[in-house]
DNA sequence: ATAGCGCCCTGGTGGC
DNA sequence: TGCCACCAGGGCGCTA
């Protein structure tokens, strides 16, 4: 499941190949698969444009053109970008794809996701604000600007489970089901506190877990469960050093007992009952 | 405004 | 062995 890390390092995999091309065509075995306008329409937007610089915003992956617009990707679940050559055979599950040029030789940019929850977003300004979603998300928690103050203001007030918290793009970017449950497993922090009741100790310690395990999954290029690689088709290695996601019933690196497993806020979640309080 | 829940989607898994 | 219910969950839209 991308989450942040698997965003960036996606990014990191993508960019040295695609950047500097120019988008020659765009075809859409998935219609749907384009936000709010027709592959056609999209298609006669963004064909000409070259992919100059790419930035990632939560879990958007974004590419601005030399025209100042930009398109970006969302892969949801199951989506995954590929690079490679025009006669690699398409997948079946590849919802869209972009021929890009250079001098020298033609690639595609593949978006393949399963589940067809992936979107690709068209913003003719480039502007972030004008995808409600974007212009409504919280902090990125690796930015510098993230501190301890910020992530309180974030939970300021809120009686949800800290752990549906986390997972809300509104409050903080980035975060998904395994990042946020290694995050609390790291600070100590049973799912269930209400968000707004963390003192002072107990955000500097979700601060920096959450800052530690965000960059400990890039270092690591990310965590394959099932589907998730990378732009060279690499699986992440993060997987091995979970210790909270998926280890209900194994024992807590910890203290021995039993990992707890229980829905909160509509999510499987994972931890110690022993150890987060 | 906030919190909770169903929905979209498909493939893998586990139970019978 | 075959079938099928169930599960995974990000973001959105609806409800109370």
């Amino acid at each position: 499941m991308p989450e942040l890390p698997e965003v960036e390092t996606v990014r990191l995999t993508i960019t040295p190949l695609v950047i500097n091309r120019r988008i020659n065509g765009v075809h859409a075995p998935f219609p749907g698969v384009v936000h709010g306008l027709s592959p056609a329409a999209f298609a006669e937007a963004v064909v000409g444009q070259t992919l100059v610089r790419s930035w990632r915003r939560g879990k958007f992956l974004g590419f601005t053109t030399d025209q100042g617009a930009a398109v970006l990707f969302h892969l949801r679940m199951t989506g995954r970008l590929l690079v490679c050559k025009p006669e690699m055979p398409i997948d079946a599950h590849t919802r869209l794809y972009l021929s890009l040029q250079d001098d020298a030789q033609e690639l595609e940019l593949r978006f393949i996701d399963m589940r067809k929850f992936g979107r690709v977003y068209y913003l003719p300004n480039g502007n972030m604000n004008d995808l409600p979603t974007l212009a409504r998300m919280g902090p990125e928690p690796l930015d510098p600007s993230f501190t301890p103050e910020r992530l309180g203001n974030a939970l300021l007030g809120s009686k949800a489970p800290i752990k549906a918290a986390l997972l809300d793009q509104n409050r903080l970017a980035g975060l998904g089901n395994i990042y946020a449950d290694e995050a609390l497993y790291r600070a100590g922090i049973h799912p269930q506190r209400p968000a707004g009741s963390l003192d002072d100790v107990e955000l500097t310690k979700l601060h920096e877990a959450i800052q530690y395990v965000l960059r400990q999954g890039i270092v690591y290029g990310g965590t394959t469960i099932r589907s998730y690689v990378n732009g060279r088709g690499q699986t992440g290695q993060f997987q091995g050093l979970l210790r909270a996601y998926g280890r209900a019933g194994e024992p807590c690196d910890r203290c021995g007992a039993p990992m707890t497993t229980e829905r909160v806020g509509g999510r499987s979640s994972c931890f110690c009952v022993h150890c987060q309080k």
